[in-house]
DNA sequence: CGACCTGTTGAGGCTCATCAATAGGCGTGG
DNA sequence: CCACGCCTATTGATGAGCCTCAACAGGTCG
């Protein structure tokens, strides 16, 4: 079987197209990135992410813990890969600044993009088990992560059981985001699709502090939306300007404005106004 | 909006048609239903399914704990419902016998199925959180469950580490299924979809001793299949006719016949052969 | 036997994919 | 500086995949 991964071809123009995406981050570090240094393994207590509603609150004992754990504070580019495709791994990251993407590769080529990972989110726990995950992680913008020893979580669970217990339930939310993208994928259209995932991330970043007004800056393309969703990049845009017509969203030179969200709340079926859970930063 | 629940019409030929539809296993229980009686909290050590190899050993410790938190053991109907939308419960449930459904339901009066719930799986846990999940749970066969106390999570996690850990790694199992299914209805088509969810149940099955030759029956409507791979009934009949014909897999009056897994694992993008993960028994 | 349900098949239509063309951004090298 | 390579976004045209409606055969149960 021949597997397809970029077709080039000529327009009658003479313009030259190619089908291989590029990641091209490169220069956007200022709207991802915090001004501030990293200042070390003892910072966990003056972290800028830890105070936003987004995350439980953390007694001194815990961070004390936390910060024990920490080896090291990283920095990846736009595009590179953190995980790859069934990796076993000694260490979890906690992303810090930037987007990251987990996604599957298939054979014939396509992507499914299973998450857009935000600040504050866990990276690589199944990595630690046997058999790794078939799932890869990339950075989407350049991004900077905890580097948290592996032996974390065996601590936690033997050291720290409310922390343990958190996991627990950080997982069980996990998979009901996780049952929220099947059910779209399944049961609704285009529109939908693209209306939930939107108003999710608006969501998610809010909580983070990084949402503060209607509109945001999206490190997102097209195609990352598209294989998000289950549908092509050509019928994303497609979906798009139907939501942009309608005045429900608009996504323009990477700015998400939303300018009413119960309307489009309404229109993809989102939950709007349910509290929203928070989650362990380790 | 009208929210349409069921629609009844009458042919020309005078036959009357109802979309609405019903479970029909009443009558099932003894392909589903062991023989055996339950014998009460001490019959953990000699529970029929531990000795399968889809779960992992334990030691009689272990088993004495679990034991003192089995409360009873229950019977339910089929069709009959375990747990609601959005309900909190105390309890945890194992699925002793039988098959059960998790799904949920949209406001236009959709179903996804989000999976099939076998012998062994634990059912309930998201319940126990704050707020509870947004899936149901219904029998899908006559079967029987072992009550846990809810408290079990804590207890585990406090007085068994490792089995706080073998459930934070069933967890991420459950998540690598999630990412699968996913990717399935964002990437692939009909045929691939169904043979890959046949094949997945196929190797569920096998580990839990349940599926002995190539043929083996199963408690599934096509609308069950349909509501799982996000496809319509008479769409999953067509998929089903197209993966007869070319002797991959046949379902007919509720027997699924696999002629030859590798054809069908070449075909849907099974990973066949791949060493299959156990799983932590409660 | 009739009420009710499931499964199958055909016809027609809608959603979405694919192919193609174009505009335009960004970086690089002449 | 401009030309060019390379990439993304958008739009139109066309077709494939899947859905919906309809009809009917056959099963099960009272």
């Amino acid at each position: 079987m021949t597997v397809v991964l970029s077709v080039r071809y000529r327009t009658q123009s003479g313009t030259l197209h190619c089908t291989r995406p590029r990641h091209g981050w490169s220069g956007c570090a200022k709207f991802f990135m915090a001004s501030t240094d990293f200042l070390g393994p003892a910072s966990c207590h003056v972290c800028a992410l830890r105070c936003q509603p987004a995350f439980r609150p953390h007694s001194a004992r815990e961070l004390r813990f936390i910060g024990g754990m920490k080896k090291q504070h990283l920095a990846f580019a736009a595009g590179e890969p953190l995980i790859a495709e069934g990796q076993n791994s000694r260490v979890l990251y906690t992303l810090y600044e930037g987007w990251a993407l987990r996604f599957r590769m298939l054979a014939n080529g396509t992507r499914q993009v299973l998450d857009f990972l935000l600040p504050g989110d866990l990276i690589g726990l199944p990595a630690t088990f046997p058999g790794g995950s078939r799932a890869s992680i990339v950075a989407l913008t350049p991004i900077t992560v905890c580097v948290l020893d592996g032996a974390v979580i065996a601590n936690l669970v033997r050291g720290h059981p409310e922390y343990a217990d958190a996991l627990l339930r950080d997982q069980a939310l996990e998979r009901e985001r996780a049952d929220t993208r099947l059910t779209l994928l399944g049961r609704t259209g285009a529109s939908e699709r693209i209306g939930y995932l939107l108003l999710e991330l608006r969501d998610r970043l809010r909580m983070r502090g990084l949402f503060p007004g209607r509109s945001v800056m999206l490190p997102v393309q097209r195609s990352d939306l598209a294989d998000s969703v289950g549908l092509s990049r050509v019928h994303v845009t497609r979906a798009m300007r139907e939501l942009r017509e309608r005045n429900l969203a608009d996504l323009s030179d990477r700015v998400l404005t939303i300018p009413n969200a119960q309307n489009l709340a309404r229109h993809s079926g989102y939950p709007l106004g349910k509290p929203l859970a928070v989650q362990t930063l380790l």
